[in-house]
DNA sequence: GCGACAG
DNA sequence: ATCTTGTCGC
C-alpha cells in the first residue's frame, strides 16, 4: 500500500503550526447543531504509532448509527508528520487519518475521533481541525481532561458535568458512560452542537466506556500497523 | 522559571 | 500512543 507522506506546506516547527492553528480556527462552525442521535452514518477514526520506524496507521470504521453495525472499513499508512507536542496532536496524523476517510466510498455522516474539539488550548483540538479541513461534522471524545476541569459529576451512565476553561467557557462535557466507569470527555469539532455530540456518545456506549466506533477504530488501525510494519 | 499536558 | 504480568471480576 502507498505511503502517506506530509504535504509540502506542512508546518516544520511549533511556531509554525500555532500559526496555522490561529488562521484555520476562524473557520470553525458552531452553529449547526449536526446529525441527530441514532441515525445515519456514523465513522470513527483512530490511528496507531511505530515511533521506531516513524510510521502512523490510520482507521475508519463507518458504523449504522441505529444498529451499531459495521457498514465500511478503510485504513492508510503513513508517515509520521510532526512529533508528539500536548496541543498539537493533529499535526501528527491528520493527514494519514484523511487519506483513510478518502478512501471510503461513501459519505461518512458524523465523525467521531480520540482526542479534543473545542476543548484546547487555542479553540481547535484535533477533531475541530480534522472538521475544518474535510467539512465534515466532526465530534471529539478523549480518555481525560487534559488541562480542563470539572465538577464532581453522579455515578450514573449518562451523567454529565460541564468541561470548564479558566475563563468559565463550557468547551465540552465530562460524560460517564456506563455505570460507576470514569467519564470520557466530549468536546464539538465542527458543524455539530454539545448536546447532539453527547448524545450520539450515549448512543455509541451500550456496552463499554468507549463509543463503539473508536473501539472499532483502534483494532483496525492497530492490525494495519502491524501489517503494515511486518 | 518549572512542570503538566489529547494521542 | 507504547512498553508489559498477573490479577480481579462478570
Amino acid at each position: 500500500m502507498k505511503i502517506i507522506e506530509k504535504p509540502a506546506d506542512w508546518p516544520a516547527d511549533e511556531a509554525t503550526a500555532i500559526a496555522v492553528q490561529d488562521e484555520l480556527r476562524t473557520r470553525v462552525v458552531l452553529d449547526e447543531p449536526g446529525p441527530p442521535p441514532s441515525s445515519g452514518l456514523v465513522t470513527g477514526v483512530d490511528v496507531a504509532y511505530d515511533d521506531e520506524r516513524d510510521v502512523v496507521a490510520a482507521a475508519a470504521v463507518v458504523l449504522d448509527a441505529v444498529t451499531l453495525d459495521v457498514v465500511e472499513e478503510a485504513t492508510a499508512v503513513g508517515r509520521v508528520a510532526f512529533p508528539y507536542v500536548p496541543g498539537l496532536l493533529a499535526f501528527r496524523e491528520i493527514p494519514t487519518v484523511m487519506a483513510a476517510l478518502a478512501s471510503l466510498t461513501r459519505d461518512p455522516g458524523l465523525v467521531v475521533c480520540d482526542g479534543y474539539g473545542r476543548a484546547h488550548p487555542r479553540r481547535f483540538g484535533l477533531a475541530a481541525h480534522l472538521g475544518v479541513l474535510t467539512g465534515l461534522p466532526v465530534i471529539g471524545v478523549a480518555k481525560n481532561p487534559f488541562v480542563f476541569t470539572h465538577a464532581e459529576l453522579g455515578p450514573r451512565r449518562g451523567d454529565v458535568a460541564a468541561l470548564l476553561a479558566d475563563d468559565g467557557e463550557e468547551v465540552g462535557r465530562a460524560l460517564r458512560t456506563q455505570d460507576g466507569v470514569k467519564p470520557v470527555y466530549v468536546s464539538v469539532g465542527h458543524r455539530t452542537g454539545l448536546d447532539n455530540a453527547c448524545a450520539h456518545i450515549l448512543a455509541l456506549t451500550p456496552r463499554y466506556r468507549l463509543p463503539e466506533s473508536t473501539r472499532r477504530a483502534d483494532r483496525l488501525c492497530r492490525r494495519a500497523l502491524i501489517e503494515a510494519t511486518a
